[in-house]
DNA sequence: ACCTGAACACCGTTCAAGT
DNA sequence: ACCTGAACACCGTTCAAGT
C-alpha cells in the first residue's frame, strides 16, 4: 500500500493529505469504514497523528461535506429567472450528492453542511427568493423545504425497496432519480411561485 | 434504580421488555445513549443477554422505528378524498416524527421503517394516489417524495441553525413547524394532482 | 510542531458453559 | 430456553514523552 519510512523520518503529515485519504477511505468502505484508525493505518500513522492536523471526527467530516459543496454552480442572482436560479442549484447539488451517495446520510445526521461553501448556497438561494417576491420567514421555509428535498431525495435512493413496494429489479436507474428529483422540485417552486404571488396581490 | 436479584434468580427479560428499555434510553440518553451495553446495564444483565430476545441492534432499531408508525391514523380509502387521505397521513406521520426527534436520524439512516406498520402505510398511500388516477411508477414517484418530505422536514428541526441563516432566537417553535410542513405538503400535493389531470387529460 | 507508545473508557457480538 | 464470564476485534480520544 504505502511505501514504509526509515525511522526517525517525519510522516509529513496534512490536512489535506488527510482529508483527501478520508474521502478514499469513504468511497471504497462506504460509511462504517471511515475511522479514525483506518484512517491512521491508511496513511501508515498512529492514530493519534491525526489529532495534529484535525480536532475531531466530526470536525473532518464537516470539512469533507462542505468541500463537496464548493462544486455546486451559483447563477448571478442578477442575471438568471429566480426560478431557474434555484432549480439550478438545486439540480447541480442532487447531482453532486448522487456522486457521492455514502456522504449522504452524513449530510443528514449532521442536518447539511456548515462551512463557507454551504453559507454561499444559501446566501444566493436567499438572494433568489428575495427576487422572486419572498422574504422573511417565508424564505427561510422555502430555502429549508429546498435543502431537505434535495437532501432527502438523495438519501431515498439506495437498492433498499421502500415501504410497501416489493423488489422490481434492481431499483430506480440514475436518469430515472434525476427526473423524479426534477419533477417534484418543479412542484416545490410552483407552489414557492403562486404563494408569493397571491401573497403580492 | 433497579433491585438486585439474588443469584440463580431469572432476569425474566422480555423482547417488549428490551425494546421498552430501549425507547426509554432513547429518549432519555439521546442516539448516542442507546448502546447494547448500556441497555444491559438498565435491564441489569449481562450485555450479550440481550441476544437471547433481539437478534441485532440493527433490528431492535428497526422495531422501534416500525412500532412508532403503528399509531399513524389511516383513513379508509374508500371513504376519504384522496387528497385529504394523503394529507391526513402524513401529517400525523410528521406529528408522531416531531414526538420522537431523537428517532429521525435513525428513520434517515434506515431510509425509513420496513415492518407491518410502515407497509400497512405504504399500501394505504398507493390506494389514495390510485383513486387520484396516480398509478405505475408516477405512484411510486410520488410516494416516495411525500415520504423523503415528512422524514426530511422532521430531520431539519434541532436548534442547528441552516446554512445562511444566522442565530434567530431559539430556531421555529413546533406550531410554526407545522405549519411550514403543511404549507409545502400542500405544494407536493397540488403537484401530484395537477401532472394527474394533465395525464388524463 | 509533529509524531509515537501506551492507555482510558468504551463499542457490538460470539462462544462455551451453567441452570 | 435463558443467562453469565470471558473474550475478540474493534472504537475515538488523551496524555506524556520524544525529536
Amino acid at each position: 500500500m504505502s511505501l514504509p519510512r526509515s525511522p526517525g523520518q517525519r510522516a509529513g503529515l496534512t490536512r489535506d493529505l488527510v482529508l483527501d485519504a478520508a474521502r478514499d477511505l469513504l468511497t471504497q468502505d462506504g460509511l462504517d469504514g471511515l475511522t479514525m484508525r483506518a484512517l491512521a493505518r491508511r496513511l501508515d500513522v498512529a492514530p493519534n497523528a491525526l489529532y495534529s492536523h484535525v480536532p475531531t471526527k466530526t470536525a473532518l467530516i464537516d470539512d469533507i461535506l462542505d468541500d463537496v459543496l464548493s462544486a455546486v454552480v451559483v447563477p448571478d442572482p442578477d442575471l438568471t429567472d429566480w426560478q431557474d436560479g434555484l432549480r439550478s442549484i438545486m439540480t447541480s447539488t442532487h447531482r453532486l450528492l448522487l456522486e457521492h451517495v455514502e456522504l449522504v446520510p452524513l449530510y443528514l445526521v449532521r442536518q447539511g453542511a456548515h462551512g463557507p461553501s454551504a453559507q454561499r448556497l444559501g446566501k444566493a438561494m436567499l438572494a433568489l427568493l428575495l427576487r422572486g417576491g419572498v422574504s422573511g420567514t417565508a424564505a427561510r421555509d422555502a430555502q429549508r423545504a429546498l435543502i431537505v428535498h434535495a437532501i432527502g431525495s438523495a438519501a431515498f435512493t439506495s437498492r433498499r425497496p421502500l415501504e410497501g413496494e416489493g423488489d422490481p429489479g434492481r431499483g430506480p436507474s440514475r436518469a430515472e432519480l434525476v427526473r423524479t428529483f426534477e419533477r417534484s422540485l418543479s412542484w416545490l417552486l410552483t407552489g414557492i411561485a403562486t404563494t408569493a404571488e397571491a401573497r403580492e396581490a
